[in-house]
DNA sequence: AACGCTACTGCCGGAAATTGGCAGTGGCAT
DNA sequence: ATGCCACTGCCAATTTCCGGCAGTAGCGTT
């Protein structure tokens, strides 16, 4: 196995851990010496790497993706970068900043000659018309999404009667005018949709919900017919 | 300079010449023989560059972007993933494709324990509640764009009058409900948009336009009071 | 047919990077 | 005070990398 290997792999099995592993584990799973881990663990945080080291603890990489040289197509930046720009545009703030620092690490390690073209797309996202923001509300909701925590919220349906529910919430949908919510009301047993606009106080309840979202993402895809995008 | 720099490097110079180069340039240009060359090449075809070689003529590098290991956080991953299913939702074919492509490229390098996980997420996009599709059309403009190319069209504006023009085509800019081409117009001698469902035909002329596109863009920019995204 | 140009491969000795072991420092918790 | 562990500098052994050489093969020009 070559050293860039190597450090791929590393990255994988931090990632496989999710609390603190040793050195000494790690070099022996990657089939290599301390004294060579910790230089693995040098090189890897030269690259940017957030691999976090305590004495008497061990390892932890901050969540995070290592991806390994690819290649692309023109169409295919292309696209990535129209796609990040509709994010930075659209989406709620957290996300917003970092499809702009996502677009600005691929711009960064483009060639110069083809650095200013990139920027300079001229593929252009347009504001949105008339798109309510409530861009804490939507972290929040990403937040909980991704922990698979419960939902306290106060909602005010489409013929304005108003109900306080826990939702278990399992994915966030954009469509132009608004953005839904799609998750398993506790009140309801049964799933339902949120438009945002109309999610009128939310708390996030620091509880973990009973069954893993995958699996109820797969039931409401099925329930609504939604193919897997 | 280490070998997985030199790699790099050695895409950055194939990126920049247009034709094909002969091994040995490529070699003295990054100082080193034609021997290591020649193993370069290899490496970089099995990481999976398309580099073209031709005896008697050189190599050549089929467009693309090579992007060396990234990091990138849960977020930006999110946000790269969310961009992509937009574009491949809502741009034209070719640029959907492209989407899809680079989305499958990035989620096919992750780890097996987050790939099922990203492939699962849970941000979607709605479909588009009434955009006209005039695909063929928005990949000619977009080649059009690219190349500098002028366009012949045939436009219908908002009161019904038809009108056909050259233009430069500059910019594609998308919004909820329709997509917008920015251009010189050479009939009019100065900018004008057009909005892709009023355009009745279309004709690529295999023509450079004059200036340079970028210049063009900052120009328009300027006058529209768009910033750089 | 001969020649020039170039991609591409195998082999070999020398150069350079990588590696493992060792000794030592320092932080932290028990 | 002890144990655990991250981290660093040094050095010799190992591995990889590199350049040069010889040779094969495709292609276009003369």
């Amino acid at each position: 196995m070559s050293r860039a290997e190597r450090l791929l792999e590393l990255i994988q099995i931090l990632r496989r851990y999710r609390r603190p592993v040793s050195g000494e584990k790690l070099s022996a799973e990657l089939g290599v010496s301390i004294r060579s881990l910790y230089r693995d663990v040098a090189t890897l945080r030269a690259q940017g790497a957030t691999i976090e080291g305590e004495p008497g603890l061990g390892y932890m990489l901050r969540p995070g993706f290592m991806l390994p040289p690819l290649m692309f197509s023109e169409d295919e930046i292309e696209a990535l970068v129209l796609g990040s720009r509709w994010v930075a545009e659209r989406a709620d703030g957290h996300l917003a900043l970092a499809a702009r620092n996502a677009l600005t690490k691929i711009v960064a390690v483009l060639p110069s000659d083809l650095r200013d073209e990139a920027a300079a797309s001229s593929l252009l996202v347009g504001p949105s018309e008339n798109l309510a923001r409530k861009d804490q509300d939507i972290t929040t909701i990403r937040k909980a999404i991704r922990a698979e925590h419960k939902l306290l919220i106060a909602y005010e349906d489409a013929k304005a009667v108003a109900t306080q529910r826990v939702i278990w919430p399992i994915a966030l949908a954009f469509f132009d005018h608004c953005r839904v919510v799609a998750a398993w009301c506790e009140t309801r047993r049964d799933f339902r949709h949120f438009r945002t606009d109309r999610i009128k106080m939310i708390e996030a309840l620091e509880l973990r919900y009973t069954r893993r979202r995958a699996v109820l993402l797969k039931e409401w895809r099925a329930l609504e017919g939604i193919p897997e995008q």
